[in-house]
DNA sequence: AGCCGCATTCCGCTATCGAC
DNA sequence: GTCGATAGCGGAATGCGGCT
């Protein structure tokens, strides 16, 4: 995989390098759009969108490395446009009503009765943790690349994240796995089991 | 090629602060 | 008092160059 070099190509205006591009990365793009979307016409609008910004933009893109991120955080910012001008986005008091919406039938990751429970869980969470934990468990994305899609400072997604697991682990009562050396939490390790993304 | 040490990056955690 | 945001610390992981 030549990523700098597909992309300066792509930069050249070589639009066979940016579909390719494009392509490597089609699920998560569909997956990430999908779970602020919560449905499939508009993620699939909003990945349009957003390729293209990226054939518009993508000159200005120093790293070709950081292609992925940049791209992804297009795609969100397009997302959150999207929602706003369908006077959709969820507010923090309607947060549990949007987690039923994401249980039906067309959701991607409604594949099992734990997945479910999952959701449940995150329901519980404020929109703004259960956004950082999502983003980087189920999307698994750096920190750096959830502080710049969602406008906030590093340490607030941190902490957001590391909140957001305190009160998963509160919830699923007690800490199955923690112990006195602090390694990986029980509700971590459920979400990353959940959405394959447990590192070896 | 393999090992080692250093530097950098990333992440988890927590103390602190301000708003309510 | 509670909650969320912020900053900073420490440890783990990773990258890289030098040496054998």
């Amino acid at each position: 995989m030549h990523l700098s070099r597909l992309v300066k190509q792509a930069q050249k205006g070589n639009k066979e390098a940016l579909l390719q591009l494009i392509i490597v990365e089609q699920d998560a793009y569909y997956r990430l759009a999908y779970s602020y979307m919560r449905n499939e016409h508009d993620a699939m609008d909003a990945m349009a969108d957003m390729i293209v910004t990226l054939y518009e933009k993508l000159e200005q893109l120093q790293k070709g490395e950081a292609f992925y991120s940049w791209s992804k955080t297009i795609l969100v910012k397009r997302c959150k446009t999207i929602l706003r001008n369908k006077e959709r986005f969820i507010p923090l008091e309607d947060e549990r009503e949007s987690s039923h919406d994401a249980l039906t039938d067309d959701n991607p990751y409604r594949n099992t009765e734990s997945e479910m429970n999952m959701q449940v869980l995150l329901s519980h969470l404020s929109v703004r943790q259960r956004e950082a934990i999502e983003l980087r468990y189920v999307h698994d994305l750096p920190y750096q690349t959830i502080a710049d899609m969602t406008d906030a400072p590093l340490g607030t997604i941190k902490s957001r994240i590391s909140q957001g697991i305190h009160k998963l682990k509160s919830m699923m009562g007690g800490d199955r796995y923690d112990n006195d050396r602090g390694e990986i939490t029980g509700a971590q390790t459920e979400l990353e089991y959940r959405t394959g993304t447990i590192r070896t």
